[in-house]
DNA sequence: CGCCAGGTTGATTTCGCTCAAGCAATGTGG
DNA sequence: CCACATTGCTTGAGCGAAATCAACCTGGCG
């Protein structure tokens, strides 16, 4: 625990973690290693604070070392919509950055987070010094652009019903706990309010649905804590799913 | 024209008519081009051919020469979607390539368009013997991650009327042409069909709603043609547009 | 304590989908 | 050259999912 949420805390040499959990840094020679942890700043930050917002230049890379960050995009009239979520070890802020952008999203943190920041001259100079990074990168932003056609086509064609159901499937990985009789427990980061920008719905559908999800027989409700006996049931669901 | 739809032609060399249209591939030495022209292999294809299959195994890269191609999503209750326009310049299938994947849609042409195709084996040597190369991938593929957010965003928080009209705009660089007296006038190159598919929408709904912006004053329609007399009100639409 | 944000619920409306029919343009085979 | 499918588009009627508007409840917190 970190008492002051604003204090600089580089002596914890970030990618040290980070390099186990197997994603594009690992491309990294130890020299580079060294560069990267002298020029990178770590600090915590409570929920609800902003890392980066809408319109800002982008000044570097976030690496998410723990907690959760929202990726949101409002625009003038007030719409809000979570187009990514960044859980531990997620990279923020690189889609801009590579793309020579300004960001064009605001990154919230969800759940206390430690939040590791490189800026962009490092970025550059270690990309240059090592393709493999960047090969890394890419790779990685080509999956990232994957998942996003995915998640365009279900908000166009699914209903609210079977895109809060693949939300649950899909938080499964990071927030579920299956006990060894096949019931799964499924604590849920983020607020109802959040979850239905994220599905692009209002917060009263999400609610009705929930109910009604509920009402099936297909989960159980405790405050953000969905219990799931049969999860199969709800996969099921998934594929004789219709329109919206 | 090419009579022969299916005719190969490796003599017109690919890369010299894409070099100068200011894309990833003016990254490659002489030496380069020469390699990438000798093993790309060019053909044109007629309008509803598919270029490749969603669940193919990605064999390669194709560049659009001219014409215009559409990648679709179709799932298993048959809901379509387009995902993705391919314009001259353009490459497609590369997201499968770099994040070694098979193909996630459908890459069907639209417009008679000549297509290049350059395989595996040669991008990946292309890629390693020139990092920048892949740089220039990289921060295509980190502005097309934007775009697709992007569209993430308006699929879940606008109308099918906003959505038609933000298209209209958005298709005004690429078939708008504006007179000396400002008004616009846009050649729509896709079927209202595939218009609906482009916003997640129905046809009869796409038909509707293009029925109601004609008769606020906001559009002429004639076909395919579209004229826009005062494309500021269109703008100022989407600016005090509201949710779904 | 009062305040407020998050959440629930109800009543009502509306947007967009479904189903169905019809039409014009294009193509095709006899 | 006509009969006929076919395809893209339009329009109408009805319906249903989800949004809107509004009231109220809850727990946390200054």
């Amino acid at each position: 625990m970190n008492k002051d949420p604003l204090k600089h805390d580089t002596a914890e040499p970030c990618l040290d973690a980070r390099i186990r959990t197997k994603n594009e840094w690992d491309a990294l020679t130890p020299a580079e290693i060294g560069l990267f942890n002298r020029n990178v700043v770590c600090r915590t930050y409570d929920a609800g604070r902003v890392i980066f917002g809408q319109g800002d230049q982008c000044r570097g890379l976030y690496i998410v070392e723990r907690g959760l960050v929202a990726v949101r995009k409002v625009d003038e009239n007030g719409l809000s919509a979570i187009v990514r979520l960044a859980h531990q070890g997620d990279t923020l802020g690189y889609r801009p950055l590579l793309a020579k952008e300004n960001h064009r999203a605001t990154a919230e943190v969800i759940k206390d987070s430690r939040i590791c920041f490189a800026d962009a001259p490092i970025m550059h100079r270690l990309l240059l010094s090592n393709p493999q990074l960047g090969m890394r990168f890419l790779e990685h932003t080509a999956q990232a652009l994957g998942e996003a056609e995915e998640r365009l086509f279900q908000v166009a064609a699914l209903s609210v019903r079977t895109r809060i159901i693949h939300i649950l499937i899909l938080l499964r990985s990071h927030y579920g706990k299956t006990t060894s009789d096949g019931t799964l427990y499924l604590d849920m980061p983020m607020s109802w309010r959040d979850l239905a920008d994220m599905i692009g719905a209002r917060p009263e559908s999400v609610s009705r649905t929930l109910r009604d999800i509920k009402d099936d027989g297909l989960i159980n409700l405790n405050g953000r804590k969905v219990r799931i006996d049969r999860v199969d049931r709800l996969v099921d669901e998934l594929h004789h799913s219709v329109h919206h």
